[in-house]
DNA sequence: CAATGGCCGACAAACGATTGCAGTAAGGCT
DNA sequence: AGCCTTACTGCAATCGTTTGTCGGCCATTG
């Protein structure tokens, strides 16, 4: 750490300290005369003065620090978001703390109360569930709060997400026009708002359009394994369907991994869809037909609702900032096979 | 935040702060008495008393925070990094500050200079190049910093890597057993240890083993398109090879797009071998034999090297921590065609 | 019984910046 | 010329912990 301290500088220029901490401050600088700000400013730099930023939050009770929690940093969604959260909040002069809570309940729970006690100014948080204790306690202790990627029931915090309705709608819009009439729909868990969201799509979208065959199957989490399960499931129980629409990529991907164990193609024999978009999906053969969702987008907003709460513009309750998606039509849907 | 004190706990508890402070902290609890410790503590969970960390930070000079510095947290290299040392630090009730530099170097300056007036106790850098000012200052200001990834070229902090040099050597071994000749390495950046260290190894492990042709195409960065021009370059001098090792992933994909560009099939007609082994490298088709490295450990060790550090034992200056790499035979290398 | 020593806990001074309050000097107005 | 306002700047308290120092009390020992 640098040695020098307001003090020095303030002796330097040959004032007191507190005419030095107002001459530096922008806010305060009008109540200093313009010859003593630039005595002040002059020796500030000559010494090399940068403030303390630990001292100046004890006595001001704002940190300037933001905490952004994340299930899973790994998980390729989240990069993005956090890159825009960064950037917008850095260039406010905001430091970004990041916290992996692995997935789980307790860490976030611990890791949450850890950058309370450190006196972060406000939290972003893309780990909502349905049903969020932590979002809770959040809530209950009034700190500023947005919520990105997915909210939670009663989310009274303000939520930058994605038109999740209108980008399913795409999903079957599209299969519709291939001539798709039966479609299986691989819902996330229900304990996720973008699961709930994309499934009450699904059938809403799937209503009174001269579809022959509508299911749902549920997946207990994001994952190519459950993807595969779900799929297995389905051929098990006979159902039949030339298309899915799955709920994220890795959905997409389990299912044609598992349909292709058994002899069934994508796109030859079933059209498929993701969703999210991740980095590899335009990679794979075929590449995926998806909806690309704009992840910087989301953090760069998320960062900014946040700023102009901690700015003193508290949002409206139950503020939701909806996202338009993109669908990225690619290899993974065909003209259904007469 | 928590409005409760420590003056309240100790009201509470009919004990002096200071008293209450030291019965709360494990290093001087000795020093007062077992039933006061009781009474403190007892008096501290039934208010809900969490410690406030910036006033301590202020107080001790240490804030129990560690800033890890990355490139692009976007690159897939660094999730796994960042995760690693998360994990390892929140253990140790250390919190993690994320910045992404953006690749720019005024960026990370800024950044880092933000940082250090923020009074983190220490820093794991990602971003290290060949030449690097910002890593000099912080040697100059002897804060504890250790590099991960890459390391610079005066290197005095300690650093965690990979075995560059194994993992090449794997590569050229591999190539020779199914008879390639001639190989060509595509470079990394100059500026970055890995790209001179593989290409160091690549050199080495090419020498005086029978082999034909050995080329070293130097690339500019680590990208795709870095990867295509490379190639194409080689192409146009009439450059012969029948194999590549790539100085990392995004250079071998890039080199088989702008092969197949020109009717060159990989593994047909050339074998192709990447290195770092990301994410989607075992999802393309073919999937791309590569080099995995122990991403996870790196950040892992980087951490719990800056703990140690943190925590009073000073590594030796220069320490390199290597960890072993792991070659995954995939389908990009083939039996050279006779 | 008095003196010595050892525990404990209270006191208060830091850490470094911010900020309400008050005091001083200069300048304007009548 | 005297008074009042304005414009600065200095003073000191404060944020919430930690920690060096000191004093008081009890017990043990000569």
């Amino acid at each position: 750490m640098n040695k020098i301290r307001l003090v020095d500088v303030a002796r330097e220029a040959g004032v007191h300290a507190g005419t030095a901490s107002r001459a530096l401050n922008p806010a305060a600088r009008d109540s200093v005369s313009r010859q003593t700000v630039r005595k002040v400013e002059r020796a500030a730099r000559k010494l090399g003065y940068t403030p303390n930023t630990v001292a100046r939050g004890l006595r001001t009770a704002r940190s300037y620090v933001v905490a952004l929690v994340v299930p899973d940093i790994t998980n390729p969604l989240f990069p993005y978001i956090v890159r825009g959260a960064e950037q917008v909040l850095a260039e406010a002069g905001y430091t970004l703390v990041l916290t992996d809570t692995n997935n789980d309940a307790d860490t976030e729970q611990s890791q949450v109360s850890a950058m309370r006690a450190r006196g972060v100014d406000g939290f972003i948080v893309a780990t909502a569930r349905w049903q969020d204790p932590v979002v809770d306690e959040l809530v209950a202790a009034a700190v500023p709060t947005v919520l990105v990627n997915r909210h939670n029931e009663s989310s009274s915090f303000p939520f930058v997400g994605t038109d999740d309705r209108h980008g399913i709608e795409l999903c079957v819009r599209h299969l519709r026009e291939l001539g798709h009439r039966s479609i299986l729909h691989l819902a996330g868990p229900a304990d996720t708002s973008t699961g709930r969201a994309r499934a009450d799509a699904f059938r809403q979208a799937m209503r009174g359009n001269g579809f022959s065959a509508r299911t749902i199957l549920q997946c207990p989490s994001f994952t190519e394994q459950a993807g595969a399960d779900a799929v297995a499931r389905a051929r098990a129980q006979g159902t039949r369907f030339t298309a899915i629409v799955a709920g994220n990529d890795l959905l997409a991907i389990g299912a044609a991994e598992a349909l292709a164990g058994q002899g069934i193609l994508c796109p030859r024999d079933v059209s498929i869809t993701g969703y999210n978009d991740v980095e590899f999906m335009r990679r794979l053969t075929p590449a995926f037909t998806t909806v690309r969702i704009p992840l910087h987008n989301m953090g760069v907003l998320a960062a900014r609702t946040l700023l102009a709460w901690l700015r003193g513009t508290e949002p409206e309750t139950g503020t939701q900032i909806l996202l338009p998606v993109e669908f990225m039509t690619r290899g993974t849907t065909a003209q259904v096979r007469t």
